[in-house]
DNA sequence: AGGGCACCTCGGGCGC
DNA sequence: TGCGCCCGAGGTGCCC
């Protein structure tokens, strides 16, 4: 559920709250969670006494610098940070807490035990899992028109299983697969190596204009807050296929469909998405949908 | 390589 | 109407 846009927004606001404090003690309720050390008294040993820098983030990983040591967190479903007093009672789930040296906390909840934390020497965690292996970084300099091509080229995966590997594109979940491709105008099980280079150009715009524009919008709203400040991004009013089965299709009026593609619960516009069955009759009939899609995307990205 | 399942919990939906 | 059970939700890792 934290893609990218979720991801950053938390590490915006974890990056107003939490530099400048100094960790007293920390405590383990779930040992699950830690991965390295996956010893809880070594993990808490090491990070007592440090103190935090800033928040970055990597793909959908947060990075949590300290003086010396960086901690790599992922939240996967529902990882939650919140930051609280001591006498704030600790809610159901909480299964980390990094006690400051000021009288605050800092608490991980998750309440489907699936997040993980890895915790390095500042710097030693590029060589190592998990954040040795990840792909482009789709809102950064280095995600060009022909780093993308790159990265997908040759390949004969369906492209949404494709832009879900985090190995080639870093921060795309369900939700934003789903509306880059809607935006796009392209079929989920459609292949890469089966893309005519200006859909792959329309994709490529649809992936930095949805990511960009849920940024703005604070995320998707997962009911995940920080430091009980509410609730996080509004981007879920403006999802044009994923979660709207049923809904009509805000470019032409089709109804969205649900369906399975590589295991994931898939949405599309079965007018503006057409299959790889029929990309022929696509092709015959491209002008309005291209104009539309070219009119979206225009909107979107200045 | 790619598909399928495991991990885990909650809540919604459905059946009785 | 109420209770209880089953399954779906999804990011990633691992196995085949």
């Amino acid at each position: 559920m934290p893609e990218l846009p979720e991801v950053e927004t938390v590490r915006r606001t974890l990056n107003t709250l939490i530099p400048g404090k100094t960790i007293r003690h920390v405590t383990v309720n779930l040992p699950r969670i830690l991965q390295k050390p996956d010893d809880p008294a070594v993990f808490a040993a090491m990070l007592e006494g440090h103190t935090f820098q800033a928040v970055e983030r990597r793909g959908k990983f947060l990075r949590l610098l300290l003086d010396g040591l960086t901690l790599v967190s992922h939240l996967r479903m529902e990882g939650r940070y919140g930051v609280y007093r001591d006498d704030d009672p600790v809610e159901a789930h909480t299964h980390i807490i990094f006690h400051f040296t000021d009288g605050t906390q800092l608490r991980y909840k998750d309440v489907r035990q699936f997040g993980t934390m890895h915790l390095f020497a500042t710097g030693e965690e590029w060589q190592d899992p998990p954040l040795n292996k990840l792909g482009l970084e789709p809102l950064s300099e280095e995600f060009t028109f022909e780093a993308f091509l790159r990265a997908i080229s040759k390949r004969s995966t369906k492209i949404k299983p494709m832009l879900l590997n985090q190995e080639i594109i870093v921060g795309l979940g369900n939700i934003y697969v789903d509306e880059a491709l809607h935006l796009a105008g392209i079929h989920p099980e459609r292949t890469a190596d089966t893309l005519k280079k200006a859909e792959k150009e329309l994709l490529y715009k649809a992936i930095i204009a949805t990511l960009r524009a849920a940024v703005e919008a604070g995320g998707s709203s997962v009911k995940s807050y920080v430091n009980g400040q509410g609730e996080m991004g509004m981007f879920q009013h403006l999802l044009k296929a994923y979660g709207r089965t049923g809904e009509p299709c805000e470019t032409c009026g089709r109804l969205i469909e649900k369906s399975v593609v590589g295991g994931r619960g898939t949405h599309i516009c079965p007018n503006c998405q057409k299959g790889p069955k029929n990309t022929s009759r696509a092709r015959a009939l491209p002008a309005p949908k291209s104009n539309a899609v070219k009119r979206r995307l225009d909107g979107k990205t200045k």
